[in-house]
DNA sequence: GAGCAGGACTCAGAAAATTCGCC
DNA sequence: AGGCGAATTTTCTGAGTCCTGCT
């Protein structure tokens, strides 16, 4: 990729090589500084945003690549077939050093062909299905692949088998969940340890290995749901009399349970910054009001003049006492959770028992958008069971609403993966209870997802030749795409769909860039053509970065921004939708997040090759890793704030390496005096001796490396977050290979929950793995 | 046949809960 | 050993993306 735009969030050019290992850090660092933590203001706003996004004349370029109805099936079709690929290709992946290998001939070639930019959508187009049929034959060819799949089928055959025969016998979830309790409580009587042992076993045993079973039918997400519906909030419990809430400095008021209740939940928050803001007391006044008997709105008058004082005492004071019970009481109510956990945590999916994400109901409380969202404050209403759909398969048993209520409806739909769903009464949109991400309806759609990204690389190189030849396109709308890809690749930002206004917090991504959100400036810092960005994304983030950009995008820019108020879309002729429909057919199933994992995934690859050096420690190597990672963070602009007590536990870090300095002093000057006692004497015992203090010594010296690594690692991870990226877009097989290749243990960098989320890849992927 | 709303799903940081590690 | 603060993990639910099906 000879001039391809790197995924450098600095865009300092070329990153690669193992010299300049603290780049990302010192460039993270900058932005930092730079970025504040403060969240940008947003009083400027679009006055007059509605010229841009309706004038979509269609381009007739576009229209000639849909002309060809045909095309647009097979490639259906095909994309189809895509997911069948991705299973295919899973006999081909333990011996993916091969696979390495057949992939950079397929990127090579493709290389070659595309040079005429208006043939080149229709090569692209071929490329995805070339794509496709590599896949496959590779599969097929590779002979230890075919080996182990046909043990994989064994396998895959038994498993089922025992499946199934453990179903028969177990019969329903709640025979099945009964017998488990009973387990339970004897290994609380008796010795926990080897108890401890039996239930690992078993869990072992339990493991679904779903990834080694044939992939079934696309839509159709599974053929056994059962499950006991969600587990709701519980219900409100009254205040004790002593308790009080005051209006206006009077004597006590005494509030409806309705009023009541939401009261408490403002006074909940009195300490929370929420409370201050003038859009959330109106907002919540206005909920609360309605909520309020005829008598209690006519005394109720004003905000200010309510004292929850009281109320938020009581609270805190529950808190504390809740954290300072004994140990056994503590005990008893873990105990209660667990049996929760137990009881409605876990459904039944085509055989095998699998674990829920969210089981819970939302509990009712005061809306908490983020950044400065125009609804925070309002009342987010108690979800009852006449809110909720239950999704379960026709034949199993129908989970039992709580006495007295009903389901809003049953259904059995086996194309969507959730197991209820409800309306939420903010925004007016569903919530759903879905399964952990342990579970193989979202382990399949990680791994597919990157294999879908694993696909762009072989196509990428072109897809970035054919986007800068779209600078120069004599069509506005194409240009638009053009650069705004650009950005997406170059920077990993998000598509940026359109939002509805006044709804949600005004945040942007690429396609809804403004022209305020962008600067730009022929020269700055000794750079020539900087374009500097400064928004807010996904979750009022701040996104803020300076960027040399090529030539031809600096023109384009300013050519998109003549003209333009601040407010008015950047990329007016541009849609996300236009976007992905574009990108769809370059190569199916992409979109635009996919460059954000592609991005994302390749660069944790690379900085690892660059970073990493065999003759390390584990701990050095950890620190490799976590810079590479870090790199990532960086690229994908996931922060944090600093934590608050950062300065302090550094302090106490510090102060810990110059004791183990002392420490180590003092442990050379005994292993030297040992030695002299063996010299003088020559017996085994002083020889003995002398050994003990040698590896003392040894000891020393360890611990005290790994306190160095872990200062550095702590100062430049300050205020970047590492578990967005290494959760939800770094393909967990380069990590798994990278472990494998350089003897580090899987824990070191994946806790449990991840080895659960990831078990797929840690299976699977042996030390060749290529991304 | 297009454009739009709504549905289903992924991704996101804050906050709560739990564990760790030190004295 | 046990208590305490810090670190890590888990939970929670809001905020995106993308696609489908309807008009």
């Amino acid at each position: 990729m000879p001039e391809g735009p790197r995924a450098s969030p600095g865009g300092e050019g070329e990153e690669t090589e193992g010299g300049k290992k603290h780049g990302w850090a010192e460039k993270a660092a900058k932005r930092q500084k730079e970025k504040g933590q403060e969240r940008k203001g947003e009083e400027t706003k679009k006055k007059k945003r509605e010229g841009g996004k309706v004038r979509h004349e269609k381009p007739p370029r576009f229209e000639s690549l849909k002309e060809e109805p045909e095309v647009e099936k097979t490639e259906e079709g095909e994309r189809r077939g895509g997911g069948k690929g991705v299973k295919e290709e899973e006999g081909g992946e333990p011996e993916s050093g091969g696979d390495g290998g057949i992939k950079e001939e397929r990127e090579g070639s493709g290389l070659g062909k595309s040079e005429s930019v208006e043939s080149d959508e229709k090569v692209k187009v071929e490329n995805g299905l070339e794509d496709e049929k590599d896949t496959k034959t590779k599969a097929k060819g590779a002979k230890p692949a075919k080996r182990r799949k046909a043990k994989e089928e064994n396998a895959r055959e038994e498993k089922s088998k025992k499946a199934s025969e453990k179903l028969e016998k177990e019969g329903p979830a709640q025979k099945r969940k009964t017998t488990e309790e009973g387990d339970k409580k004897k290994s609380k009587k008796t010795k926990t340890g080897e108890n401890e042992k039996e239930k690992k076993k078993k869990e072992e045993e339990d493991k679904w290995k779903w990834w080694e079973e044939e992939k079934t039918e696309d839509k159709v997400k599974w053929k056994q749901l059962e499950h006991k519906g969600p587990y709701f909030a519980p219900l409100y419990e009254p205040l004790p009399d002593n308790v009080k809430f005051y209006y206006d400095g009077k004597s006590p008021m005494k509030l409806s349970l309705a009023t009541e209740e939401i009261a408490t939940f403002y006074a909940k928050m009195l300490d929370h910054e929420y409370t201050t803001k003038e859009i959330f007391q109106n907002n919540f006044f206005r909920d609360w009001k309605e909520e309020m008997t005829e008598k209690e709105q006519e005394i109720i008058q004003s905000l200010d003049k309510c004292d929850f004082k009281e109320i938020h005492k009581y609270f805190v004071d529950k808190n504390e006492a809740r954290k300072a019970l004994p140990k056994e009481e503590k005990q008893k109510l873990k105990e209660e959770t667990d049996k929760i956990q137990e009881e409605y945590g876990y459904c039944i999916l085509d055989g095998h028992r699998e674990k829920i994400g969210n089981f819970k109901t939302e509990p009712p409380g005061l809306f908490r958008g983020r950044g400065n969202h125009p609804k925070m404050g309002m009342l987010k209403k108690r979800i009852m069971p006449e809110d909720v759909i239950i999704n379960c398969s026709k034949d199993s048993q129908i989970p039992v609403p709580p006495e007295g209520h009903k389901w809003k409806e049953v259904r059995c739909d086996n194309t969507v993966t959730w197991l209820a769903s409800w309306t939420e009464n903010i925004q007016n949109s569903l919530k759903y209870i879905m399964l952990n991400p342990s579970s193989k309806l979202k382990g399949e759609k990680d791994w597919q997802k990157y294999e879908v990204a694993r696909r762009l690389k072989g196509v990428v190189d072109k897809i970035r030749s054919q986007y800068r030849g779209d600078w120069k396109s004599r069509e506005m709308k194409t240009r638009q795409r053009a650069v705004a890809l650009y950005f997406i690749d170059k920077l990993a930002l998000r598509a940026g769909n359109e939002k509805e206004e006044g709804e949600t917090a005004d945040t942007v991504g690429c396609c809804s860039l403004r022209v305020e959100h962008i600067k730009l400036y022929p020269e700055l810092d000794g750079q020539e053509h900087m374009v500097e960005f400064d928004f807010l994304g996904k979750d009022s983030i701040r996104y803020y970065n300076k960027v040399p950009v090529e030539k031809p995008v600096f023109k384009n820019l300013k050519l998109f921004m003549q003209n333009k108020d601040p407010g008015d879309d950047l990329f007016d002729r541009l849609s996300t939708g236009s976007l992905n429909s574009y990108l769809q057919d370059l190569m199916p199933g992409l979109s635009a997040k996919v460059f954000r994992t592609y991005n994302a995934s390749i660069t944790l690859q690379e900085q690892l090759k660059a970073l990493t050096n065999p003759e390390d420690n584990v701990a050095a190597k950890l620190l490799a890793y976590n810079r590479a990672n870090r790199a990532v963070a960086v690229l994908c602009n996931h922060q944090r704030a600093t934590p608050k007590t950062f300065e302090k536990s550094m302090q106490a870090l510090q102060a810990k390496i110059d004791a183990k300095n002392q420490q180590l002093e003092e442990a050379q000057a005994e292993l030297k005096r040992a030695k002299a006692d063996h010299k003088a004497k020559k017996d085994v015992k002083s020889k003995e001796a002398v050994e003990k203090k040698k590896k003392l010594l040894e000891k020393i010296k360890e611990q005290l490396e790994k306190l160095n690594v872990q200062v550095t690692d702590k100062e430049e991870n300050k205020q970047i977050a590492l578990g967005t990226s290494k959760l939800n877009y770094l393909d967990p097989r380069i990590s798994v290979a990278w472990c494998k290749k350089f003897g580090v243990p899987i824990e070191k960098i994946y806790n449990k929950t991840q080895r659960e989320k990831f078990a797929w890849a840690i299976d699977m992927a042996d030390e060749d793995f290529e991304f």
